[in-house]
RNA sequence: GGUCGGAUGGCCAAGCUUGGUAAGGUGCCAGGUUCGGGAUCUGGUGAUCGCGAGUUCAAAUCUCGCUCCGGCCA
C-alpha cells in the first residue's frame, strides 16, 4: 500500500512534492518562494555528496576558494552574451539602509565575472597554469515563478569549478577530466544519464560549447544534473587573463568551468523511490541501518538487551546505525523508516533472540532474511553492496528502455505525444527552425548529440526532411 | 511575465453567503492496555483567523491597501 496520496507513476510531481515534505528533506514554508531550508536529512546526502566530489577535486589538483557573493554591476556586463544571458534572473543590492547605491551589486547567479576578475591578477605566465579552483557556495537566480523544491530553486548550493590553461588542447583534456568527476560520481549515485554536447543555440552565455549531463526522471522528462562547459577564450579576453608563454609571446588563458547543484539530490529521490518512500544508495544514507525492536509482554529486557548489543556490534565496524527505542509499534517504525530510505532494518524480537539471530529486510527489495548473530556485519556489507549494484543495474536498465529511435516525423510525433515521451533518438539537420519547431509544437528540447562518439545517422532529419547532420538527442526537460 | 485562485493550532481543514470571539481530524504531551506492517482507550496541549487600515456596540466573516503562497498559461 501506498503511503502517499499519488502514486509515482501516475503524478510524479505530487508524488515528488509530497516525499521532500515528509521525508524532511525540504521545507518550503519559509515564505520565500523558490528559497527552502535544506533539512538535515537532505543536507546530510548533500554532505556526502560534497565529501566524495571534494575527494576527486583534490585528486585532480584543485583547490578549494571562497569568492564573494556581492559582484560589481561593472564586472557582470562585460561579457556581453554572459550577461544577457543572466540578466533576467539577476537580483540585486541597490540600496544601504536608506542610501541609493552608485555602484549596484549582482547577486551571484554565477560566479565567472567576479572569479576571472581576480585570475586576471594572479596569472602572469604560462608557469601560473593550471589554475583549478573550485567553490562551493549558494547562487540566486530570480527566473521562473514556477519552482520545485531542489528542482528549480532561486537560491541553490553547488559546487562551481573554473580552470585557467596555456593552451587549447589542455582546456579541451580538462573538459574530459570533468566529465571524468562528474560521471564517476553520478555512477557512485546509482544514476542514469546520457552526455551530450548542447546545440549552438542553447550553450552556456558566453561559451564555445556545452557539454551536459542528463538524467532522466520516471515521468519521461529529463533533469540537467550537471554542466561542463569550455570558454575557450570568450572570458579571458574581455577580463584580461593574459599570459607570457615560454616562447616570449602572450596569449589569453583557455578556460573551462563546470558545476552541479542540489538538482543531484532530487534525481537520486525521483529515479529510485517508490510508493513508500525514498530509497537512497547506501553510501549517500544519512543512516544505513535502523535496529527495530519487536517487544512483547514479559519479554522486552531480553530483546532490548539484545538490540543494543548488535548496536554495538554494528557501530563497531563503522556503519551508521540507529537502535529506535522510541515508544512507537514496530509497524510504525517498519513505515517510517522505509518513508526515510535507511537501506536496512534489523528486526529484533523474542524468536530471533531464541535463535540468537536477527532479521534484515532491504529497503529496496523489501527481502527479509534471517541471519546469525555473529554473522550481522558480514551480512551488512555484502547486502549494502548488493543494494548498490542493483540499484545502478537499475538505473542502467532505465536509461535504456527511456530511449526511442525514430525515423520519421510520424514518429516522432507519436512518441512525443506520448504520457512518457522519455529520450528520443533521432537524426537532425542542425537548423534551428527545427529545435524551434519541436520546442513549439511540443515544448520538447534537443539536447544536443552524445558527446564523445560519434554516432552514425541512420536517415533524414526527422523534423523538416532534408538531409541530416547528425544523430540527437530531444526529451522534454525540466 | 500573464491570468485565475488562496492564506484559520505543527499538518489537513469546517465556519465567511446571513457579523456575536473558532468544529472536527491528525500531530504533540501524560497515563493505561499493547507491539513480527502506520494499534487502542482516557485525559491534556496547542490559533494575536497572513499583515495594516476602515465600517460597526461587535469582524475569521463586510470594505480598501499590502505581503506571501498555489494552479494554469508563456
Amino acid at each position: 500500500m501506498s503511503v502517499f496520496s499519488k502514486n509515482k507513476e501516475e503524478n510524479f510531481m505530487a508524488w515528488y512534492l509530497d516525499i521532500v515534505r515528509r521525508a524532511q528533506i525540504v521545507d518550503t514554508r519559509t515564505e520565500v518562494k523558490g528559497a527552502n531550508v535544506l533539512m538535515a536529512n537532505g543536507y546530510e546526502i548533500w554532505d556526502r555528496m560534497k565529501n566524495v566530489l571534494d575527494g576527486k577535486f583534490k585528486k585532480t589538483g584543485h583547490k578549494n576558494m571562497y569568492f564573494p557573493l556581492l559582484i560589481p554591476e561593472k564586472f557582470l556586463t562585460l561579457e556581453s552574451t554572459h550577461f544577457e544571458g543572466f540578466v533576467p534572473e539577476v537580483g540585486w543590492v541597490t540600496k544601504v539602509g536608506e542610501r541609493d547605491l552608485e555602484e549596484i551589486y549582482a547577486l551571484r547567479p554565477t560566479s565567472e565575472t567576479i572569479m576571472y576578475h581576480m585570475y586576471a591578477q594572479w596569472i602572469r605566465a604560462y608557469t601560473d597554469m593550471p589554475l583549478k579552483v573550485n567553490q562551493w557556495c549558494n547562487i540566486i537566480r530570480i527566473d521562473t515563478k514556477d519552482t520545485k523544491p531542489l528542482l528549480r530553486d532561486r537560491e541553490f548550493q553547488w559546487t562551481e569549478a573554473h580552470t585557467c590553461h596555456s593552451s587549447a588542447e589542455e582546456a579541451e583534456e580538462q573538459v574530459k577530466q570533468s566529465m571524468w568527476i562528474y560521471g564517476s560520481f553520478f555512477d557512485e549515485c546509482c544514476l542514469p544519464y546520457i552526455i551530450v554536447k548542447r546545440p549552438k543555440h542553447d550553450t552556456f552565455p558566453g561559451a564555445l560549447y556545452s557539454v551536459a549531463y542528463d538524467c532522466p526522471l520516471p515521468d519521461g522528462k529529463s533533469l540537467q544534473i550537471g554542466t561542463t562547459h569550455n570558454l575557450d577564450q570568450g572570458f579571458s579576453k574581455v577580463f584580461e587573463i593574459r599570459f607570457q608563454k615560454a616562447d616570449g609571446s602572450h596569449d589569453y588563458a583557455y578556460q573551462t568551468c563546470y558545476g552541479l547543484s542540489t538538482r543531484v539530490i532530487a534525481a537520486v529521490i525521483g529515479v529510485h523511490g517508490d510508493s513508500r518512500g525514498l530509497i537512497i544508495p547506501p553510501f549517500l544514507a544519512p543512516m544505513q541501518a535502523v535496529i527495530v525492536p519487536i517487544l512483547f509482554k514479559g519479554k522486552e529486557e531480553k530483546v532490548v538487551n539484545e538490540c543494543k548489543e548488535v548496536l554495538e556490534t554494528v557501530k563497531k565496524a563503522g556503519y551508521r546505525v540507529l537502535y529506535d527505542d522510541k515508544d512507537k509499534t514496530s509497524g510504525w517504525k517498519f513505515n517510517e523508516y522505509e518513508l526515510l530510505g535507511v537501506p536496512l532494518r534489523i528486526e529484533i524480537g523474542p524468536k530471533d533472540v531464541e535463535k540468537e539471530s536477527v532479521v534484515v529486510v532491504r529497503r529496496d527489495t523489501k527481502e527479509k532474511i534471517s541471519v546469525k548473530k555473529d554473522n550481522i556485519n558480514r551480512t551488512i556489507n555484502e547486502l549494502l553492496e548488493k543494494i548498490t549494484d542493483e540499484l545502478k543495474t537499475r538505473a542502467k536498465n532505465f536509461l535504456e528502455n527511456s530511449i526511442t529511435d525514430v525515423l520519421t516525423y510520424e514518429e516522432l510525433e507519436a512518441q512525443l505525444t506520448l504520457e512518457k515521451a522519455g529520450y528520443i533518438r533521432t537524426n537532425w539537420c542542425t537548423d534551428v527552425s527545427c529545435s524551434d519547431h519541436i520546442k513549439e509544437k511540443f515544448k520538447a528540447n534537443i539536447l544536443g548529440t552524445k558527446y564523445g562518439e560519434e554516432e552514425k545517422m541512420f536517415g533524414n532529419c526527422s523534423i523538416c526532411g532534408n538531409e541530416a547532420k547528425e544523430v540527437a538527442y530531444i526529451s522534454k526537460t525540466y
